[in-house]
DNA sequence: TATGAATGAGTGTTCATTCAT
DNA sequence: AATGAATGAACACTCATTCAT
């Protein structure tokens, strides 16, 4: 029933993740996600402008995924405690990452396409962002250790994902290490005194 | 004086790496490699059997150079403390990272040609290496968390490599933030207590 | 209107057929078959999946031509006797050979691509194969001489095939030597007493 | 003492001679030959004006071995009759081919290196030829059919070639079938009444 | 005599993209 | 919306050949 209601772009999206997830970023080509899909090659322009417009694609909407999941308006709500909404944030992070292991693999390797630096951290670039502006916020109110901001998602991040990964790869069982055993490595690193 | 002594072999590996970075891994085609030295392109597999060797070299050559820098005796060198230890294990990283900003993203980027996870931290797969045991130490010691070590690993690399990137980018001035500033954000993550 | 009506896949093989009769087996590569076709190098690999499949192709069409051709029902007629069969199988390979000259080298030149010996002689391979159930049956039956039914094949083919070669060299004019004279160099051969 | 004693020049057929039994005779690389014999690649244009200088010389060695093997002179000594000496020629070839089994093959191979005919049949070419000479005083004289000498000389290849390969792979034993079981094969096929 | 370094032309193969139907 | 046919450019890799040493 899920598969059946798919659009035809979203099949190719997933095609694209698939094939990524699978040969890294270099092996997907329009044949092979074609075969994958059970359409003609050139089929993939019907619903792409080019090649980097799907892979784009695929990267925002893994990005909005998150963004969809994550209730980010409670970020956001100041009637709440600082501390409480960061650890809101890495919660959110967290679970997502752990329903989804695949998830932030996905835009990792996608970034690693381009030959760029890879502050990855879904949307750090925007300015406006909601996690910039709270944890810039913690910082402000001398909640949080006085340092670049990206400094903290990129190891929210980091932790996340390489906790996920050995979860996935049996190193790790998930009620060993759960969220409030791993949360103090966080909060510990990033919190001021 | 530098490029005139290197082998033509020490060239060419120049030449993936700066298109590596350049272009990222997927970019990297013997054609472009051998128009960046002036060599045929055929001249290429006078000096490596394949692309793959080519890359691989590349790889091994990088993380060598970080071994060859790293004071890793001292690691081992039980008489010394275990935080003092860490310590210096972080701040070795951290040296070199600041030394060779390129080197991590290159040794990233390389990783992620392959559809793996990304365990890059160096050398971490090999259970006999001298980081893995300082850090299982110092959780047996009780002077670490009881977390999977890949886990510091990972954060250690992280929020280095992140700060390194933020001082290349200039968006962090490397006197505003020093070892010593930055240092707390990992120890106090990682410390048990 | 035969060239007209070829498809293109066919009008590839012709020309790889051309190439092998002049150049020899090495000489066939996909650009030289292209550019005879007339077509772009890279449409080769539209109609076969590669290089080997398309020589193969080649070898089996030529193959099943001879098949198609030669009244292999008659030969397996067990109210007709062996010797008239034998003969008729010898006129068949005869007529084939003088209509289709070429056809004889092009699967001799294939089948030497490899380093295999050389057991050509269509479909020898196979033990169900009728000509040799007739040949094997003419031996059992005390008709022919008690030898391996292959040298029996091995003969025939090479005396056709080089009195076709003589033929197409213009060294014998095919009326001087016609089925009639050349029959008993095979027939005396291979018969029994 | 064999291999000690050998000049590189006969290193180097016997180089490309394995080669092409075992790969066939595209598979001839001067990359390949000199890796076998142990030299430089370069080295092979010390001894050979080119590539196809080297197989041709290949060839040419092979026949005069055929040539030095056999009793040439045997054959044109007219105080012998002809059945007798043809009966020897036959001979001869069958036990030239059976002592060097791949000899022919390596022969055959080169041959079809080129995209011409095959009349192999060493120096066929050659109307000086003892053998053609022998064959056609055959013909002349009532003994053998009056046909195309090289229908013989093929003849006499095919199945002689045959009969080596079959002993070679295990098909036949050397002793169920030997010259004088194979010997009336040929010659009921070729005399006259 | 011997080598290693070098190269240009060539190989088979895959690719992203276009277009007529 | 969908396809198959087409193509030029790129790819990794091999080759025969040359030349300075």
């Amino acid at each position: 029933m899920k598969k059946k209601d798919m659009s035809k772009q979203a099949k190719i999206q997933d095609a694209v993740a698939a094939i990524i997830l699978k040969e890294g970023p270099a092996g997907v080509s329009t044949t092979k996600v074609a075969r994958r899909v059970g359409i003609a090659q050139s089929n993939v322009y019907l619903y792409f402008k080019n090649k980097q417009a799907l892979i784009d694609s695929v990267y925002q909407r893994e990005t909005q995924r998150i963004i969809n999941t994550t209730a980010l308006a409670a970020l956001a709500d100041e009637t709440v405690a600082l501390p409480e909404r960061i650890r809101m944030y890495v919660q959110q992070v967290y679970d997502y990452s752990l329903a989804h292991p695949d998830s932030l693999t996905l835009l990792q390797q996608i970034k690693s396409l381009k030959g760029q630096g890879m502050e990855l951290t879904v949307g750090a670039d925007d300015p406006n962002n909601v996690v910039v502006r709270l944890l810039t916020a913690g910082v402000t109110a001398g909640v949080l250790k006085p340092l670049p901001v990206n400094l903290f998602m990129s190891l929210v991040f980091a932790v996340i994902h390489t906790h996920t990964t050995n979860v996935k790869n049996g190193l790790t069982s998930s009620t060993a290490v759960n969220f409030d055993t791993l949360y103090p490595l966080i909060w510990d690193a990033i919190r001021l005194g």
